[in-house]
DNA sequence: TCACAAAAGATAGTAATACTATTTTTTGAG
DNA sequence: CTCAAAAAATAGTATTACTATCTTTTGTGA
């Protein structure tokens, strides 16, 4: 269960490492629950300490503010996503088969193996869904950005890229579909659940719903 | 210039309409330059009410907090927008001709006419793009839906999935693929302009790029 | 022209949020 | 077992997001 190795968090994200001590596992895990129950915007480092039972000035030892912990566990999320989809492709051959496990991985929350994973998987989904685009969507977005804090977002892009280009060496915008793929994923999840009218969801269940779309709207892009 | 008519504002969103008074619309008018220049989590009621020389309490008159004014603005920008497209249209037959011009409309900051429009067509573009996603973002997302506050958004929806119905009957996913290209024409703007990587871009204008790609996915999508 | 609502403005607050400084306690290395 | 470094606890501050109340202005119609 090596999974740190793989990734690739980078250390202007906080002041402290998260995972070197207790206490800063406590922090990320409880931060899970707490801002998938509240939402980013009520979320608060007191109510935080609260529920871990500690101070706000320690949880500010590790981080400078709530929002560069959110990019963290987005970070954590994307690098634990690439390093997935890197595992399950690495022996296929046909590109074909690798997009779509690659959408199947993005469309659905992680898998159960990985026991040892200690947050919760379904509420760390729903926190990519509905507050994973507040990373970015910022006046600070060049100065993180700077400081590489995008990178592992960015290596999920360029991998998928490559699978898009593999099945299409001449389609112009791997990049992009790459980029849109990923957020359309999430943001037609989340339309799914609470705005359904801008979907066309009857009764299945969101995540296949989902998940066809994506499919289509990739394999029509990508027909030659 | 009766562009009033053909909006649907919706009640709940003010507690009195800025389109009555002379405040209100300074109100609105000063918003979009701040909200613009500071970002939404940095723009407050306390430096809105200094730069128009009135008081907070005069502000909260209007709106119940910063986040339904938010609202009202991509609203009223919603708004418009379908008002626009519809009159671009109407005339129309071929609808792969109307939904080449709905793109254009998606892609662009407003065009100059219109010159009675008071408001700063590229911020409010701006605003559109950086700002837009966090009004559905919200916990608070199904109670304002309740209140029908993202009627102009679906609209605009629904008639750009009209058109892609005509285009192609048997399509199956004429709501998600609407809403798609329109978040896509966003989210695709924001990474031409910040994070480039995820794009494919290379000198070319962010608006031209952004208009060919989202007309390739549109067009890959519906060709039968 | 005056009266009288409606609108705006002035003043003064509160509770919560986002931090920071300082002191006290713990802990682990020599 | 000592002592410096790390962590935790305590106690703040400035700002934000509001609310209550009271006074002044303004435009309208009788």
């Amino acid at each position: 269960m090596e999974l740190k190795i793989s990734f690739s968090i980078n250390e202007s994200l906080f002041l402290k490492d998260p995972e070197s001590t207790a206490l800063g596992k406590r922090i990320i895990q409880q931060s899970i629950v707490l801002i998938s129950e509240l939402g980013f915007e009520s979320f608060t480092f007191k109510k935080l300490a609260n529920a871990i039972n500690t101070t706000e000035p320690s949880i500010y030892r590790y981080f400078e503010n709530k929002h560069r912990l959110l990019l963290y566990i987005i970070n954590w999320y994307w690098s634990y996503l690439d390093y997935l989809m890197d595992n399950r492709i690495r022996n296929l051959n046909n590109p074909n088969q690798k997009l779509e496990i690659a959408i199947s991985l993005l469309t659905q929350a992680f898998p159960e193996e990985h026991v040892g994973l200690e947050y919760d998987r379904k509420k760390l989904h729903g926190i990519v869904i509905a507050e994973s685009s507040k990373v970015y969507l910022t006046k600070e977005v060049s100065e993180i950005n700077r400081n590489k804090a995008f990178k592992p977002y960015k290596e999920l892009c360029a991998h998928l890229a490559a699978i898009i280009q593999e099945i299409s060496p001449n389609y112009p915008f791997a990049h992009s579909l790459s980029s849109t793929l990923i957020e359309t994923a999430h943001h037609q999840q989340f339309f799914c659940d609470h705005l359904p009218s801008l979907t066309d969801i009857t009764t299945m269940r969101s995540e296949n719903y989902v998940h066809q779309f994506i499919q289509k709207l990739a394999q029509d892009s990508l027909r030659s």
